[in-house]
DNA sequence: AGCACTATACGAAAAGTTTCGTAGTTAATA
DNA sequence: TATTAACTACGAAACTTTTCGTATAGTGCT
């Protein structure tokens, strides 16, 4: 069955995905919102964004409320796929060992989350 | 002691940079040439960025021959921990477990790559 | 010297990304 | 019903990235 096509999108498209992740379903004023807790974007320009996210597919929106309603139409996974995999062709040469092993050098893990990794490397190891 | 800030290499310059870390300092014929093994690309096209990587200082030259020599100036480690950190905190919410799992589902590691995998968790846990 | 070959330098077009200003529309309200 | 506030639409500037064409210059033959 085709997959379907996954655009891989911008950095700033990316933080806009990951709020509506998170948040659900939003106006781009609450976006906009939120991105400013980070850094200085202007209402039109976010506005912009998502129009534009809309046009190439990555959003959806609802417009029956004169706020439209912005929503993810690609999953925060299959996302995280094509992104992981992109990474790893040009930045690993396709060795996913070694991506592992520098995110979790890099990265302080938690006790739990090893533990997590753990669990799911036996699970790989028994055949899924 | 100051990290030297490395500058995020766009997908193109990443290609490139792949290349003169497999292969070493390398001419611009030779990149091209690799290049061309998975698509079709000017010679004058590839000449062109890694120029332009040259004053970005993605990479450095010889020029006492006539075909320059070009060589990554920034390492490998430093520019995967760069890029993972990135997609990390843009695509992953900061959770490296995520990361970790979602790079082993999608990629068949083999069974040796699992155990050196598993190896380092051990040593994680153990303190380093 | 003249020619063909191989390289580099430079400029610029084309396309993609990021950022806003301005104009126009709808809804509430004074 | 004017005014104001909250939104969307649109266009365009400023940058960055990608892609080449053309001009030049050094090398080695004939």
């Amino acid at each position: 069955m085709a997959k379907k096509q996954i655009p891989k999108p911008t950095d700033s498209e990316l933080e806009i995905l990951q709020i509506l992740w998170r948040n659900g379903p939003s106006t781009v004023k609450v976006v906009n919102e939120i991105l400013n807790e980070k850094k200085d974007v202007g209402y039109t320009t976010t506005l912009k964004f998502m129009q534009i996210m809309n046009e190439k597919g990555l959003v959806q929106r609802n417009e029956d409320e004169r706020s439209h309603i912005y929503s993810a139409s690609i999953n925060q996974n299959d996302t995280q796929k094509v992104l992981l995999d992109k990474l790893l062709e040009t930045a690993f040469s396709g060795s996913a060992a070694n991506l592992v092993m520098q995110a979790l050098g890099n990265s302080n893990t938690s006790k739990d989350d090893l533990k997590k990794i753990r669990d799911y490397l036996n699970k790989i190891e028994r055949g899924e």
